[in-house]
DNA sequence: GGCGGCATAATTGTGCACAATCAAACTTAT
DNA sequence: ATAAGTTTGATTGTGCACAATTATGCCGCC
């Protein structure tokens, strides 16, 4: 149920199959198909699983990701492993080294501080945006989003809520209709996953979603003045969970190499 | 005086030369160092002079980018020029077709019109941040640039004009102290070099530098009203020099293909 | 007993050669 | 003469093997 682990396979060279080349066009069958054909999974399909494992938590900051190691998970190539850590690299998901090689990145407070405040700017444009943007269809989007967040917090569900509290501003993002915003805004969500889980002080515990529940209630008011201060406030409110002065509680090396760190084998 | 050509050199295998990774390690010599002792140009370098040569215009939107011909230039291997090449189209400068390669980015209308919308977010919180954080020293190095600017726009250096234009809101960034703003304000401002290059009103000629220099004194008056207007101001001006409605002026593959596209041998 | 140096193992980084793919010129048939 | 099919050349994408570097365990020395 995590990330999702190759069972051994062994290489045999098949040089390029049509039949998988053309299912994974139609977008169909995420890895299996290259399981039963022989193809690997494409660059996005790994950025994404590994994309996913850090914002969800199930990668603990400062853990190694190993070239081979993952490659033999996703049964590709090493090349294509390190086109995606660079990838993440740029996004500032993980850390690239000479010669030391990539591991989950660990933003340092400095970093952390600067991003609540880069995230205050690319949110309140966002708002602004799909405020203008805005009509029934996406409200409605937006309440059926709540209602999963609502439901996962009943099921007491806190990794899915924590997925779920993401989702919510990248739909804003994608009802903002805005490609830049929206990547913006997803390198600021996606970082601010990592700073939570490094800085987050012991006591508190997720993000409560009434504050989203009330930034919908603003947009469809269409009351901007509302809005505004509701999106400045849950910033304000996410980044008074973390603790960003007592730094050093940096999981990481430490935790891995005491083999508590979650599931690197 | 355009991007360094290497004049022909011969491949000589040294595996690496201690002296040229010293040399470079202390940030001396750009490439002749490299072209000396046999080593080649780090990643940064190529990536900074491709980036340059894009922004500054010398690059025109479409013009094919070949990895042989980039790692002659650069005498680099293809891999290198390859991973810069991917640091690029991450950044929105250059669009990678599979198979295909690598050309300068065409952005669409519908994305210059993103980006305005979202350099507009980007800028205000860079002001706002650089309000907060600026003292003498700051306002004194952005009026020695304002200097510069005034002495490219007298001399009718355009290129020199435009370079230093892009510079001063990179310069305002470096003061707001905020690595993300300003990675964000950078990768905003290079793509906004090709969007004008490619939706320029025939007539217009480069941004008013008189706009800077307004903004400065409103900073020093830390009059934040008034600077949010000015930058917003700027901004819309030079939106208006560009006409996103007339779209398809793109340059590109035609010139290119015709020999008229700027030094592509 | 602790510490520094050395050999070994693991991991990353790169060159080379070839397979796969795309663009265009050329040929042929209608 | 035009259009479709075919071959050729140029360019990108990848596997493999090895070089370079870092980390780790071991041994001798202080």
């Amino acid at each position: 149920m995590n990330y999702a682990r190759y069972p051994e396979r062994e290489p045999e060279n098949v040089p390029i199959d049509p039949v998988a080349k053309l299912l994974l066009k139609c977008g169909y069958l995420p890895q299996k198909a290259a399981q039963m054909t022989g193809t690997g999974p494409s660059d996005d399909q790994i950025h994404d699983q590994i994309r996913a494992a850090i914002v969800e938590r199930r990668l603990a900051p400062g853990t190694r990701l190993r070239e081979q190691q993952l490659s033999d998970i996703y049964a590709a190539s090493r090349r294509q492993v390190r086109r995606v850590l660079e990838r993440l690299a740029y996004a500032g998901l993980v850390e690239i080294a000479p010669n030391r090689g990539a591991s989950v990145a660990q933003p340092s407070p400095k970093y952390a501080r600067d991003l609540f405040e880069a995230r205050k700017a690319i949110e309140t444009a966002v708002a602004r945006a799909a405020l203008e943007a805005c009509d029934d269809e996406g409200i409605a989007m937006l309440r059926a989003h709540l209602a999963l967040e609502a439901r996962a917090a009943e099921a007491g569900d806190r990794q899915e809520a924590l997925v779920l509290s993401g989702g919510f501003h990248r739909r804003l993002a994608s009802l903002a209709d805005n490609a830049i915003l929206a990547k913006f805004l997803n390198e600021v969500v996606s970082r601010e996953s990592l700073i939570i889980q490094l800085y987050e002080r012991p006591s508190d515990s997720g993000c409560s979603s009434t504050d989203h529940s009330r930034i919908v209630d603003a947009l469809e008011r269409k009351d901007w003045g509302d809005l505004r201060t509701r999106i400045l406030d849950h910033i304000d409110a996410i980044r008074a969970q973390v603790d960003l002065d007592t730094p050093p509680a940096r999981t990481g090396a430490l935790e891995t190499v005491l083999g508590l760190g979650p599931r690197h084998d």
